[in-house]
DNA sequence: CTCGCGCGTTACCGGACTTC
DNA sequence: GAAGTCCGGTAACGCGCGAG
């Protein structure tokens, strides 16, 4: 047994000691850093939230629509700051202010059961500021926007398009229309009863009110248009049930199947530029939650269901599942083990993979992969086809007028990619994802 | 590691409501 | 009355987590 000299004892005594108070000095400035966050973002939400409310209460004030009145004519005497006060301080002093209602607490607390009377009775609520709570999306750092195409539960938006805020048909309470949005929804098809495929929704400027259009992938000279978004679902919802000998009942909802319901899509569309000059636009806040549980789809088997495939992938660095996958940036990851390869379902024609082919085989099986998706993707797959298939220039005249073809008419870019050797996959996919994303943001220009 | 349960989310549907 | 809009219910789905 050997004895330790106690010189050197007591200089490990004394690192010891000092590794430890190191520690305790780290751990305490941690916790005061951990401290100051949380105080930040308390300021924060509470400062958006009172921007928020504010914003309101002032686009809804008389003053403020004469201010904006004027912007909208350029007679708004310049900046903002520099108006003239005292001259609207009367006006705005007689003008009404609508509270902005953020609960009904007139209203009688919601019963569990709801008689037919009560129903009866019942009317409809109005549109109200509320706090929805949406999934994080992907934003382009330089420009603040979000990046295109954005995959927003089963729709995918290709186009948020501009606003037009000087005619009232093209926004109400509850939504904005802008000119250019195209988005693109999986839904059953009118010509083959055991398929779905993908529409093509876009709104188009029709003069005083805005014009829908939707657009079917396997029959594109059936598409329809109409001046309201049911409309325009509305024949395409009728065909799809006859075919399965479904009666087909009044209830749809256009806005729905447009995507306008969609919270990541409400919150694109407010914070496009104009939004705030939508007079009957009531402002929506969000907030951002963590991915849990998929929407369900009744009818679409679970391996077919978009909502499987077209996950956002949010590059954040609290959300890190397992299930990652990039909509937008061509990599899909599913949880299913047979999907343990990163795919390519298809690339716009300007992308270039970084990821070279050293790295990615792109093998000769390919186009067999090609054939097998329709059956065994499903719609996810061939929306991402139809998105780039040459949807991605930037302007806001829809897939059909962009290579003045339809969306199901390019050929796919490539099958499937797989990624020589194993990795972890998550990590790989992470990594792989990561990579390609900021090479897919980099290559071609989101709207 | 696998399985099962609980829970949150969301697409779709049906019907009530509103507007014309 | 028809067409369009909105809302609540429900089923389906997947994540988180604990138990084994």
């Amino acid at each position: 047994m050997s004895t330790i000299p106690i010189e050197k004892y007591k200089n490990v005594k004394h690192k010891l000691r000092e590794v430890l108070e190191e520690n305790e000095f780290l751990i305490s400035k941690l916790w005061k850093f951990r401290t100051q966050l949380m105080a930040v973002e308390r300021e924060r939400e509470y400062a958006s939230r009172n921007m928020s409310w504010t914003i309101s209460q002032a686009d809804q004030c008389f003053f403020c629509s004469n201010l904006l009145h004027r912007l909208k004519k350029g007679t708004g005497g310049g900046a903002i700051g520099s108006m003239d006060i005292s001259d609207s301080e009367e006006e705005a002093s007689s003008a009404t202010i609508a509270p902005v209602i953020t609960s009904n607490t007139n209203a009688p607390t919601p019963s569990t059961t709801v008689t037919k009377k009560e129903k009866e009775t019942r009317k409809r609520k109005p549109v109200t500021s509320k706090t929805l709570r949406i999934q994080k999306y992907e934003i382009d750092e330089s420009t603040g926007k979000p990046v295109l195409p954005l995959s927003a539960g089963a729709m995918t938006i290709v186009s948020l398009g501009d606003i037009v805020y000087d005619r009232p048909a093209y926004h109400s309470e509850r939504y904005i229309y802008p000119v250019g949005f195209t988005s693109v929804k999986v839904y059953l098809s009118m010509l083959d009863k055991d398929r779905s495929v993908h529409y093509t929704c876009e709104i188009k400027d029709g003069g005083d009110s805005p014009k829908f259009i939707v657009t079917p992938e396997d029959c594109p000279e059936r598409s329809v248009t109409a001046l309201s978004a049911t409309g325009a679902w509305m024949p395409i919802l009728k065909a799809a049930n006859e075919l399965r000998n479904k009666t087909f009942t009044s209830g749809l909802s256009g806005p729905d199947f447009f995507g306008l319901t969609n919270g990541i899509v409400t919150k694109v569309l407010q914070e496009l530029p104009n939004a705030r000059l939508c007079k009957s636009y009531v402002w929506q806040e969000f907030e951002f939650v963590q991915a849990r549980g998929g929407g369900g789809k009744r009818g679409i088997k679970s391996e077919d269901h978009p909502s499987k495939k077209t996950k956002l992938a949010v590059c954040s660095l609290e959300t890190q599942s397992s299930t990652t996958s990039i909509d937008s940036g061509l990599v899909h990851a599913a949880s299913t083990d047979s999907m343990n390869n990163v795919r390519f379902d298809s690339a716009p024609q300007n992308f270039v993979p970084s990821v070279q082919p050293s790295s990615v085989d792109f093998e000769d099986d390919d186009l067999d992969a090609e054939d097998e998706r329709d059956e065994t993707d499903g719609p996810a797959a061939m929306a991402n086809e139809a998105i780039y298939g040459g949807q991605q220039t930037g302007n806001h005249e829809g897939p059909e007028s962009h290579h003045g073809a339809h969306p199901s008419q390019f050929p796919p870019q490539s099958g499937y990619a797989h990624f020589g050797g194993k990795q972890p996959r998550s990590a790989h996919l992470e990594s792989s994802a990561h990579q390609l994303h900021s090479d897919q943001s980099s290559n071609y220009d989101s709207t």
